[in-house]
RNA sequence: GGCGACGUGGCCGAGUGGUUAGGCGCGGCUCUGCAAAAGCCGUCACACCGGUUCGAUUCCGGUCGUCGCCUCCA
């Protein structure tokens, strides 16, 4: 029985999709405005481990993200750049997916454009509009939040109570500060759609509503998004597509936690940031989703050298039981229940590393004692696989020069870098059992160098790159 | 000002009314030509003050502190 922390009344509940067996998913994706933070990978990150685990309990999962490819701030750097929207949002939609890819997480099933669904969202507003939910106004058209009953039911929010005076923006034409835009009138010079209205662009909010109906169905099980999402987009979505639809729109909502620096948030508009590739290229893909996974996905996290470093060392550990046996046989069925266990409640990853952990150390004991631990092997691949962490280190290939030095220097013919190593390491052997410790050690001490690591068990040598 | 989350051992980070989370780091030991990896042992904590209870880190109240949302934001 899985159970998941509900946004939407606040408690755990048990995970019931609407159709037995398959699961509607969708997932706020990001503005491509500007390349992706570390907060963004792990909010991806995040969705991408329910997804994994949720498939691999037997569910049917058809994962929803959008890219937002319209919006103010898109135009006002497009201009700065002196490039096209088109241009720049190709450009930043690249960057995210290969950061994405590069943490491990999954593609989309459909990641749909907002710009591509220009009219499934007039016909939304229009409905809102015969149902006297929104009204046009000077060439924009907004939402009568106060018309809308159940608002703030997401957030926990009374209509009365939010500030309203920092909403009104100036020369607006709003019946209620409370109001939002579900279409902007176009400025001159800026990408624009025919509407009913005149020349415009969609609101943000509306795209999520549109979009998520139109791939999912309405009601849909998971929406899914980054806390600071709930308010306001998630419960101006609630109210557009409850208000257009009158029915139910989506089932759960999962928020997660953000990632902070120096005790403060991650946030776009401050400059606080940190860049997500560059801090893959720092760490890898596979560490930074190690710390991502350390804690549970909606708590706060700190981002910190010392914090990625101590993932790095874990995946270390992971990485080094792998290398270590075969696996042989079925997964150990007790580490699977266990795992499953942690997962259950609420995805929590933490304790779910934790069991991943446990079973490596039992591994490492039997192992060190000459016994099987294949089915424990199988068991931690498994689990590895279900949390998406990436536990091979990769081939020689890009290698083959650097080694091809290192061959010559100890004699060594030219051949693959497979083959190269293979002779490199038979020579060392050959030099240990004469007991010329220097020429063992040199041959080690230069393939370090090369981030080649070897390590002498007593069934043989193992090497990996670090 | 309103709403919400949280304060755990050297660090990160789960969790629970009475029993070992886990990882990293550090110290010691075993194994080992050395190194590494691995195993074992140690480092046994729950902001503060009250209350409930046989018993609270875990429930309730208060204090202090941190963070998030209320504006674009994963």
């Amino acid at each position: 029985m899985i159970t998941v922390y509900n946004t939407l009344g606040r408690t755990l509940e048990t995970f019931e999709p609407l159709q037995p067996g398959r699961v509607g998913m969708y997932v706020c994706g990001p503005t491509v405005q500007s390349p992706p933070h570390i907060g963004h990978g792990r909010s991806a990150v995040a969705f991408d481990v329910i997804r994994r685990y949720l498939i691999w309990r037997g569910l049917e999962v058809r994962f929803v993200q959008n890219i937002t490819d319209v919006d103010d701030k898109i135009i006002a750097r497009a201009a700065q750049l002196d490039i096209s929207t088109e241009t720049l949002v190709k450009d930043i939609s690249e960057r995210f997916l290969t950061s994405y890819r590069q943490l491990g997480v999954m593609d989309p099933d459909v990641a749909p454009a907002a710009t591509r669904h220009v009219p499934e969202m007039i016909d939304l507003i229009d409905r809102l509009t015969d149902q006297g939910l929104a009204y046009p106004s000077g060439g924009d058209v907004y939402f009568r939040v106060r018309r809308f009953d159940g608002y703030g039911a997401l957030s926990g929010r009374k209509v009365d109570q939010l500030r309203t005076g920092v909403r009104i923006e100036p020369g607006i034409d709003k019946e209620d500060p409370l109001d939002f835009a579900l279409w902007k009138g176009a400025k001159s010079g800026e990408p624009s759609w025919p509407s009913p209205w005149g020349e415009g662009r969609p609101g943000w909010h509306i795209e999520c509503s549109a979009m998520s109906a139109k791939y999912l169905g309405l009601p849909f099980d998971i929406h899914a998004g980054g806390a600071d999402l709930i308010f306001p987009h998630h419960e101006n979505e609630i109210a557009q597509s409850e208000g257009a639809s009158g029915g139910l729109f989506a089932r759960y909502w999962l928020h997660n936690g953000m990632v902070n620096l120096g005790g403060e948030k991650l946030s776009k508009s401050t400059g606080h940031i940190i860049d997500l590739a560059e801090a893959i290229d720092h760490y890898s893909g596979p560490v930074l989703r190690l710390f991502f996974l350390r804690a549970a996905y909606r708590s706060p996290i700190e981002y910190s050298e010392a914090a990625l470093t101590d993932a790095r060392a874990g995946l270390e550990r992971l990485r080094s039981f792998a290398r270590r046996g075969r696996s042989a046989g079925g997964p150990d069925q007790e580490v699977l229940d266990r795992f499953v266990t942690a997962m259950d409640d609420d995805f929590n990853t933490s304790v779910g590393l934790g069991v991943l952990f446990e079973a490596v150390r039992e591994g490492n004991t039997r192992l060190d004692q000459g016994e099987e631990a294949g089915s424990i092997l199988a068991a931690v691949l498994e689990i590895a696989e279900v949390l998406g962490i990436d536990l091979g280190t990769g081939g020689l290939d890009d290698l083959t020069r650097a080694l091809l030095e290192v061959a010559h220097r100890y004699g060594v013919g030219e051949g693959s870098a497979e083959q190269m190593m293979e002779q490199l390491l038979a020579t060392r052997t050959a030099s240990r059992q004469a007991r010329d410790w220097a020429t063992a050690d040199a041959i080690r001490d230069d393939l370090a160098q090369i981030d080649i690591v070897i390590e002498d068990s007593a069934d043989g040598t193992r090497w990996y790159r670090r």
